[in-house]
DNA sequence: CGCGGGTTTGATGATGCTCAAGCCCGGTGG
DNA sequence: CCACCGGGCTTGAGCATCATCAAACCCGCG
């Protein structure tokens, strides 16, 4: 079953018993996301949180030039979702979509707050993940304020060694935040990097 | 009493009674932090985590060419510490010192799960502020992705109006990532921004 | 006073973008 | 089976943004 993937998340960082578990799953509703399809557009309210049982989510925002930034990828065990309009309700500036079919369960933020008050245990989960989510964000920051594009791209391959194989390059362009031509460059060593 | 300044901050998010006040109280440690003075220096583990009363902190890291760049400003009512230190109890590579004379209320990670225990309530508000932090970085990222230096100086100087006035220019230009020089060319309008 | 840190200004240079052309290659329809 | 199409990738010339380095200035402070 698809929910096993889910609970092996959790038990990693809290315990739940058989009933917990049950009770948690009926707040979940289970969607697949054809690949190109969006999970989440611009200017919708993001109602839910999206846990990836398999395929590939990514989030990204759309600059006034047209030009897509990707903020994140979320393959299988990854929780995606705008947290900006998910937590305030406000519409959202972000597009989520999908890189292939995708198989995720929904948690709507109502349902959330509600499993928190039924299962603390569950709050600790979130605040848990949401810490994570912050370090890795702060860490992104400050790559993009340290590193020359061609260390981004380093680091990249060596962070996501699985998904570089198989993502058209533009998208990894377009998070390590350069023109997929410039990507291009780099890659073909025309471009020099002083360390590595 | 400078602990009201905390108590406010909790109970925009949650309710304390007089005896859980208390009680988070004696987990608290209160300490002054002066002026060019380190809370968290490189290389060292965040045992804690702080929040201002009074003052300024900043956290930033330094690149490998000795340039800073400043994640954080936490004035009154932030609270700061390196996220990711804080919670896997490594080494950071982060600083954190004060921009002034600083007010801070310390809490130790291990009081602060001791606390999660003890007063779930607690485990909300963090929660709340996590998920809080979590948008304002990303954010950042996306400013910072999207942007040219002169926009991000242009919303620095609509975000933090108070700031802009009593801080040094080279403080600015190390948080939106331009050098001190070039801050200074889009300030006297030599360099032209395309929009706003 | 004179020192020193912050700021300004200017000349030069590197990083990464723009635009345009060509290539590769898998898919589709005749 | 082939011809064509379209999307992704590459390559190149020119350009914009921002960094580098050096000099001068300003101004509070000892």
């Amino acid at each position: 079953m698809s929910i096993q993937k889910l609970i092996d998340s959790l038990q990693k960082h809290i315990n739940l018993n058989r009933q917990e578990q049950e009770m948690l799953t009926d707040f979940l509703v289970l969607k697949i996301i054809k690949k190109k399809q969006f999970f989440l557009h611009e200017a919708q309210i993001a109602k839910e949180v999206a846990f990836v049982v398999s395929g590939c989510l990514r989030s990204y925002s759309i600059d006034q030039n047209g030009f897509e930034h990707i903020l994140q990828f979320a393959p299988t065990g990854w929780w995606i979702t705008d947290m900006y309009s998910f937590i305030s309700q406000q519409p959202t500036h972000l597009n989520i979509d999908a890189l292939m079919d995708t198989e995720v369960y929904l948690l709507s933020r109502q349902n959330q707050l509600q499993l928190f008050d039924k299962i603390p245990k569950l709050e600790r989960y979130f605040r848990i993940i949401t810490e994570n989510s912050l370090v890795g964000s702060r860490q992104r920051l400050i790559d993009n304020l340290s590193l020359t594009a061609s260390q981004r791209y380093a680091n990249f391959c060596t962070t996501y060694p699985t998904l570089i194989h198989d993502l058209p390059q533009k998208l990894v362009a377009a998070y390590i935040g350069v023109t997929p031509e410039f990507l291009s460059k780099l890659r073909s060593g025309v471009a020099k990097s002083k360390k590595s």
